[in-house]
RNA sequence: GGCCCCAUCGUCUAGGCAGGUCUAGGACACCGGGUUUUCAACCCGGCGACAGGGGUUCGAAUCCCCUUGGGGCUACCA
């Protein structure tokens, strides 16, 4: 693996007549939707360009890091069907790919901006930082870090350290005109360098910060189209004037600045919606047991107190267990979110890249290669969109309707294994027959929801008080049940054309919908008022255990019913 | 507060850069009806937008300015 030089960037005359895109994520956490379209966008302009995708860790905040978090990253990247092709797993010519183990390259090029005069050191603690801001604030102006006279010299430097002071170093922006950034999707947008800060390059710790490591490794990874989110906006001219600083010979990479995904809830999709969205439901719960919560959730019963007065946040599997025991839906902001709450990655794929972009014709539903063909940076729009999980919903529909069966196979068997639903017992073929059954499924989950009992154990099945109360209770429905479960008894053919005709013959003969026979049934079955069509459910079913379950409905409510 | 971005139905958007063909098109949602064994799905119909004000022009959703509104950034986070 060979390192460009300083020296050696500068004398090369690059010229990218190929596409390099890069999605560079710090790994904190699980890839969240905003993180996922950034991704996806990149992908899809260099799939569509026939250029290179890199995939780059931007693991310089010490604090932040999380071991497995670029492992999450990737698993994610790769549900939604998006490769790289350099990347810190897969290597590259350019690599390494995390910007931990590229210091000495990072370290190489502040020394030349050192010597230079382009960046000088910094002896300011952070509360030193704090007191100015705040003074600057009372004072109502805005925050510029003023510039010394003189920069520090190499051993006024050592000296600190020495003493044991924090030594940063800053770059100086040139103030010699205005940075003019010109952008793919907002045209020339100009920047008075007098109230750009010089910002920081090099930590205290040693680390280089984002808007410095990002910038020397844009260009000897030989990225040349940046695509990100409009947060990143007001970063940019501070990253061209040091890309020009450090590499004037080079051509700028182009710049995109994508509109930013909003939440139905104000700002930007933000991953702290989960966590307040189960603070909100939890305080809305009539009976709090917070040792109860605790006790799901794997934490002590104090962090549950903290996480309700706002101090603090649990991990992501304690909030979902905690969710999931008292039966909120959160909104899901993570990748993996989608993927617990049945979406196929093709949906989001599909969803995904039509935030802040569309073909320019009436096409809506349009697979991962349809979007590579007809990808184009022109058609990126400017402004901020709401992320509509209706219209989510809608799209998983379509594609749980057109995509082949093999496919929503397999993606529902990973949801299965995701959510440990019985419904991982049955095998291929069965699984294949009740996605058929299930046309009309909305997603993942509506298939296992409608099916999940043909797995539970006869005895092990959960009554939802709102269906037995609403169904079974009801005058007459048990004598009903009792009628069909005679009738049941006596059929020797059990297919289910001789249960259709003996359940509506039934109705008829009552005088009643068949609503009246199939509602008990399907509760005494299922427990719920959800489930395949009633034919297909008792005939999957299976006479033994149909049987036994209404045996066991009608003996546990009979007495119920007395009751009352 | 400062800097920056944005502005078409409730939502995502087409149209805008090259002004007339826009009584503004599509999709999702919503409303009404149909189908119906649950939940869905499905079919038919309907409601619904150029933020406001000034210009420029024979003519503005489209170009310019202002106002208002929304968003982003303002860290030794990325």
């Amino acid at each position: 693996m060979s390192f460009h030089t300083f020296a050696s960037v500068r004398e090369s005359q690059a010229v990218p007549e190929e596409v390099v895109t890069r999605f560079a994520p710090s790994p904190t956490g699980y890839l969240h939707v905003g993180g996922g379209r950034t991704a996806l966008f990149n992908w899809l302009w260099a799939r569509r360009t026939g250029g290179r995708f890199i995939l780059r860790i931007e693991d310089t905040d010490q604090k932040r890091n999380t071991p497995t978090a670029a492992q999450q990253v990737m698993t994610d990247l790769r549900w939604l069907g998006i490769d790289w092709d350099e990347g810190p797993d897969v290597g590259g010519p350019n690599g390494p790919y995390c910007q931990s183990e590229r210091r000495d390259l990072y370290d190489r090029h502040i020394r030349q901006l050192l010597d230079e005069g382009k960046a000088y050191y910094c002896f300011e603690t952070s509360e030193d930082l704090d007191a100015m801001r705040q003074e600057a604030e009372t004072r109502k102006t805005g925050f510029v870090f003023r510039r010394p006279e003189q920069f520090p010299s190499e051993q006024d430097a050592q000296k600190a350290r020495a003493e044991g002071r924090p030594v940063t170093v800053r770059f100086a922006i040139p103030q010699d005109g205005p940075i003019v950034v010109n952008d793919l999707v907002r045209g020339q947008i100009s920047f008075n360098p007098a109230e750009l800060a010089d910002f920081i390059i090099l930590k205290s710790d040693g680390f280089p910060t984002y808007n410095f490591a990002c910038v020397v490794d844009d260009r000897l990874m030989e990225v040349t189209h940046v695509l990100r989110g409009q947060e990143h906006l007001m970063n940019t001219p501070g990253q061209q004037a040091l890309w020009q600083a450090m590499f004037p010979d080079a051509p700028l990479p182009k710049y995109a600045h994508m509109s930013v995904t909003v939440s139905d809830s104000g700002g930007k999709l933000s991953k702290r919606e989960r966590p307040k969205a189960l603070r909100t439901a939890i305080q809305a719960l009539p009976d709090l047991d917070t040792a109860i919560l605790a006790q799901v959730g794997g934490i002590s019963e104090e962090e549950v107190q903290t996480f309700l007065a706002g101090e603090s946040v649990p991990d992501m599997p304690a909030i979902d267990a905690i969710a999931k025991h008292i039966g909120v839906h959160l909104p899901e902001i993570n990748i993996v979110d989608f993927c617990k709450s049945g979406y196929l990655p093709e949906t989001l794929v599909n969803f995904l890249a039509l935030l802040g972009w569309n073909p320019g014709d009436q096409r809506e539903v349009m697979r991962a290669e349809e979007l590579i063909e007809s990808f184009d940076l022109a058609r990126l729009t400017k402004s901020n969109s709401l992320f509509d999980r209706q219209k989510l919903i809608a799209f998983n529909t379509e594609y749980l309707r057109m995509l082949p069966g093999e496919k929503v196979l397999g993606h529902l068997k990973a949801y299965l294994t995701e959510v440990q639903s019985p419904l991982l017992k049955a095998d291929d073929e069965t699984l294949l027959r009740i996605i058929r059954l299930c046309e009309g499924a909305r997603t993942l989950e509506d298939i296992d929801n409608k099916s999940r009992f043909l797995f539970v154990e006869d005895d092990k099945i959960e009554f939802d008080e709102k269906a037995v109360k609403k169904v079974l209770l009801k005058a007459g429905a048990l004598d009903v049940l009792q009628v069909v479960r005679d009738r049941l008894a006596r059929m020797d053919e059990y297919t289910e054309q001789a249960l259709e005709e003996m359940l509506r013959g039934l109705a008829e003969e009552k005088q009643v919908g068949l609503g009246k026979v199939a509602q008990p049934l399907r509760v005494a079955l299922c427990g719920t008022t959800i489930s395949l069509s009633i034919f297909d459910s008792v005939n999957l079913l299976g006479k033994e255990r149909t049987l036994a379950r209404i045996d066991a409905a009608l003996e546990r409510f009979r007495n119920q019913v007395q009751s009352e």
